[in-house]
RNA sequence: GGGCGGUUAGCUCAGCGGUUAGAGCGUCCGGUUUACACCCGGAAGGUCGCGUGUUCAAAUCACGCACUGCCCA
């Protein structure tokens, strides 16, 4: 996968229009160059290299898995940064990798052997391990096959995978190191246990749902010496079943209704077991009854109460979530039934006082749904308050940002209420926690490597903890385990701190923040500088994808069907910080025919340098080589077309707007800037504009430098458009860059430099200048389109010229101004014009009118004219009104403003000055319309009425 | 219960103090303009959820309300 072919150097020969489809497709050239990206190693980071540093590490997906649009996303948005910087030149990493998604992937496979009839335990735990191994070697191509589809530019040779030898070697460490220094833990306590992965998970993985249940009041008697019989106590509770496991029912201390029932006895129904009555401060007096069962051995709060009473904490359940035999007469039933079987009991024996609804958070598990069981159990734990203190401080100052910024405070308040992290799971698929238990002294060795005698007694009776460490804990290391970390490399000291981590909001505590907290533990140092969270994808329902509901979108079929380009810069065209994604097919569609536009410029750009070649001698290499594309912009006679001028203007207008929009990870903003410099300044103006010029093959050696010029210009253009395109189109940008020449040994777009925005590019005039052309076009078209004349059919037109300066532009353009307008020509008029002649169209800086008298002149039919028509100079007359009520009210709005001291005297003086400017621009506008108008009505009253 | 978002054109969303509030799609009108019908030209369409403040100025800031989504307990 990673020889480096011979490249073998062909003669450049310009595309022919048989190589350029009239439509672009996509699998015609994405699957080529994904694979030769990977073949040619050309994204292989080099720790030696120059330039500053730009490094980022993957979000890991599961090892197992594939990818989802969501990994879409978040690879897009790398992808595109990684290429931008290598790009600017930077020493750029981009590390691929995957993390071994413990619960999940023994999930998976422990249903394979289920299908096989095989119960996983009885195969022992070392084959069961070699069995997932099998199955990740099988199964664990598929993500980065599908990266490698996506086009990710990462390092395919630094790939890593969170369970191989060397990042388990970071595991291990710094589990030890923290072991050592007290803080990892091991305990008794309450932790959330799912039955069906039979397994503790952490808090995060719990995930509450508001589900609707019940409140099941229970009569607890009280036997009194002389047998009084309604004696009794009430509690309520959500969950019956437990209360096999009760040993105490607990009151308010202050609560007036129980305080003469503090320190006897109630008899536990079923059990017929005498448990005491306490006094807590914790029971909440107004919740149900106000008295509370006690089961320390399977609720946090009555956990917390029975180590503050001494009670016996009585575990009723099995790992899968049955009664146990401390459940009596319920031994064996799973829990749900027995909770059923425990109410008709109660009933039965006239103990169930009441049930009412009650909506309560239940806990289930994050990966399988399974309603999770609080259970006290031994498990180790990470003590994070001391952890937490730093990783607060360093976003505090700034070291790590986090964008966008309301995300901080959801950080702090995480970090600041942190509690003990759990981080033993009860499965054979992970890290096997590097700890042994003497079977003497029943002490516990932890050590980098296994231990050959006790640590403190020296018995060499060892045997190693079955328990594994968390998925997630892996990941906490990954910014440096993967660059090398516990060894000082030299990636990890080019490439550490990373530059940026890229990653979904939803991970925020799960991933990025036991990150920081590890980064700084361990490295003394933020594992990233900056922190971007971005968006879910949604369906076009708005709903968030869910692989059960079968609601995910499989990005890869999209791919496939659209274009990898086109799903790319949709995702990026709707990346906006902080909104969800909603993807919907037509916004695919519309940037899919973005990529066909692109293909289409690139086709004409070709085929016309073809034919201008073959007409006029003139080589291509005297237009498009390397080396004059790289020294743009040209002029001939030591003039530059105004065209020209202005495209490079554009140009580093919107290289300046992408690089802003990237740096601050505006992807969207970034994705619309060259879609509108392409398809808007490139394709729709620019292009349109020097078509004379480039088919100009007149002889004489003036027509041909002005011709060559503007070929060097509009192919130094093309090429910096593509290079601006790449990170967002990479296969595309990529294919037509290849038809270009190029120097000997270049081998992709994506090692050539992103254009710069610079300044002396930058053309203000020409801005202007253009702008005004495109209005007097505008305007001339739209009272075209009005007049429903023929596109195809020239008509003179009428212009009024506000100023010489405009008269000037206007007449030094005059040819584009009649191609482009589809007009015969211009007569300049010293005045302004009559609106009875013909539709005006007027800004502050000109008039412009087709006659009524030109539309119809000439042998062209003019349908639904609107010459001399009542309904036409009705639909005139409606329109100007219209304008005129909308400028009316503008102008009494600025009026207002600008008759308002307080804001001559307090706004900014350039605002003034520019409401001022606008204010006058926009009356005399009016004043036009107004006139117009009048004279428009005049000739309207001489038409009979309707 | 606490916190964070969202509510802008028919739809999906940008804009988050200062030009006549934008984009894509959709709609309507006209087009086989030899790069592109995955196209070209033109147009219509919005009291920026409601209310009260702050400000010279509010879609944009603050507060309240309504609806809605998410996170944490």
């Amino acid at each position: 996968m990673f020889g480096v072919p011979e490249q073998p150097q062909k003669p450049f020969a310009f595309p022919k229009a048989d190589d350029f489809p009239k439509a672009y497709d996509p699998q015609l050239i994405e699957p080529h160059w994904a694979r030769a990206w990977v073949d040619q190693q050309l994204y292989r980071a080099d720790p030696s290299a120059p330039g500053p540093v730009f490094s980022i590490v993957i979000p890991p997906p599961n090892v197992t898995g594939s990818l989802h649009i969501g990994h879409m996303l978040d690879h897009s948005e790398i992808d595109i940064l990684v290429r931008w910087h290598r790009m600017l030149g930077d020493n750029t990493l981009y590390l691929p990798g995957t993390d071994h998604a413990g619960i999940s992937t023994q999930r998976v496979v422990v249903r394979q052997l289920a299908a096989e009839g095989i119960d996983y335990r009885a195969l022992g735990r070392e084959e069961f391990e070699r069995r997932v191994w099998l199955w990740k070697e099988e199964s664990g191509g598929t993500i980065t096959r599908q990266m490698v589809d996506l086009g990710e530019s990462c390092d395919w040779t630094r790939e890593k995978f969170t369970l191989s030898p060397e990042l388990s070697r970071a595991v291990t460490e710094v589990f030890v190191r923290l072991y050592e220094e007290g803080l990892i833990y091991r305990g008794r306590y309450i932790v959330n246990w799912c039955p069906q992965c039979r397994t503790a998970i952490s808090d995060l993985e719990t995930v509450h749902q508001e589900r609707q249940g019940h409140l099941w009041h229970i009569r607890y008697p009280i036997p009194s010496p002389r047998g009084s019989e309604d004696q009794a106590l009430v509690v309520a509770t959500t969950r019956p079943e437990t209360m096999l496991g009760d040993t105490a029912v607990a009151v308010h201390p202050a609560d007036p209704r129980y305080l003469h029932l503090i320190g006897k006895k109630a008899l536990l129904p079923l059990m017929n077991r005498e448990i005491p009555i306490i006094a807590d401060t914790q029971v909440d007096p107004e919740f149900g009854t106000g008295a509370v069962k006690v089961t320390p051995a399977h609720d946090p709060n009555d956990f917390a109460i029975g180590r503050r009473h001494g009670l016996a904490e009585i575990d009723v359940m099995t790992d899968d979530g049955r009664m146990n035999d401390a459940a009596g007469p319920y031994a064996g039933m799973d829990r749900f039934e027995a909770r059923t079987r425990i109410v008709e009991d109660l009933r039965a024996q006239g103990l169930l006082e009441r049930i009412t609804d009650h909506t309560h958070a239940v806990g289930t598990c994050d990966r399988c749904g399974t309603v999770i069981e609080p259970r006290l159990s031994l498990q180790w734990f990470v003590k994070m308050e001391p952890l937490a203190q730093p990783a607060i401080a360093a976003v505090e100052r700034g070291d790590v940002e986090i964008t966008p910024a309301n995300w901080r405070a959801v950080y702090f308040e995480w970090m600041r209420n942190i509690r003990d992290w759990c981080i033993s799971r009860q499965l054979w698929w992970g890290h096997r926690i590097p700890a042994w238990h003497c079977q003497d002294c029943k002490e516990i060795t932890v050590a980098r490597t296994p231990p050959v005698a006790c640590a403190h007694c020296g018995s060499p009776r060892l045997v190693q903890e079955t328990d594994v460490l968390e998925t997630w804990f892996s990941s906490a290391l990954w910014p440096f385990s993967t660059l090398g970390w516990p060894d000082d490399t030299a990636d990890y000291r080019t490439y550490y701190p990373t530059s940026a981590l890229i990653t979904a909001y939803d991970i925020l505590f799960f991933w990025v923040a036991r990150m920081i907290i590890m980064g700084l533990k361990f490295t003394g140092r933020v594992p990233f500088r900056q922190v971007y969270l971005h968006s879910l994808v949604r369906t076009a329902e708005g709903e968030k994808m869910s692989k059960s509901k079968g609601t995910g979108i499989d990005p890869i079929e999209l791919n496939h069907k659209f274009g990898t380009d086109a799903m790319r810069f949709t995702l990026a065209s709707m990346a906006a910080p902080g909104t969800d994604i909603v993807l919907s097919e037509d916004r695919i569609l519309s940037y899919r025919a973005f990529a066909n536009k692109i293909w289409n410029a690139a086709r004409f750009v070709f085929v016309n340098l073809e034919k201008f070649q073959s007409a006029t001698g003139v080589p291509s290499e005297e237009i498009a080589s390397p080396e004059l594309r790289a020294a743009a912009p040209y002029a001939a006679a030591g003039q530059m077309s105004l065209a020209d001028r202005w495209i490079f203007s554009r140009l580093a207008h919107n290289v300046e707007v992408i690089d802003d929009a990237l740096v601050h990870y505006r992807f969207h903003e970034a994705a619309h800037s060259v879609y509108h410099f392409f398809w808007g300044d490139f394709c729709d103006w620019y292009v349109e504009w020097v078509k004379p010029a480039i088919s100009d093959a007149s002889a004489d050696a003036a027509h041909r430098d002005m011709a060559v010029a503007a070929w060097r210009n509009l192919f130094a253009v093309f090429d910096a458009a593509l290079r601006l395109l790449h990170p967002f189109m990479p296969f595309l940008t990529e294919e037509l860059w290849h038809r270009l020449p190029q120097r000997p040994g270049a081998l992709s777009i994506s090692l050539e430099r992103f254009p710069e925005p610079l300044e002396k590019w930058r053309d203000p005039d020409a801005d202007r200048q253009v702008a005004l052309l495109q209005e007097v076009i505008a305007a001339a078209r739209n009272i075209r389109s009005e007049l429903k004349l023929d596109p195809k059919r020239r008509v003179a037109a009428d212009f009024f010229a506000a100023s010489d300066e405009v008269r000037a532009l206007v007449e030094g353009n005059r040819d584009v101004v009649l191609r482009l307008a589809a007009l015969s020509g211009l007569h300049m008029s010293p005045t302004h014009l009559d609106p009875n002649a013909g539709p005006v169209r007027a800004t502050a800086q000109f008039d412009l009118r087709i006659a009524y008298g030109a539309a119809l002149s000439g042998n062209a039919t003019v349908t639904g004219t609107l010459t001399g028509s009542i309904t036409g100079l009705r639909a005139e007359l409606a329109r100007l009104r219209k304008e005129k009520e909308r400028l009316g009210r503008d102008l009494d709005a600025k009026k207002n403003r600008l008759a308002d001291d307080a804001f001559r005297s307090r706004a900014p003086a350039d605002i003034v000055r520019q409401m001022e400017a606008t204010f006058a621009e926009r009356r005399v506008e009016l004043e036009k319309v107004s006139e117009r108008l009048a004279q428009l009505e005049k000739t309207a009253d001489t038409y009979p009425a309707p």
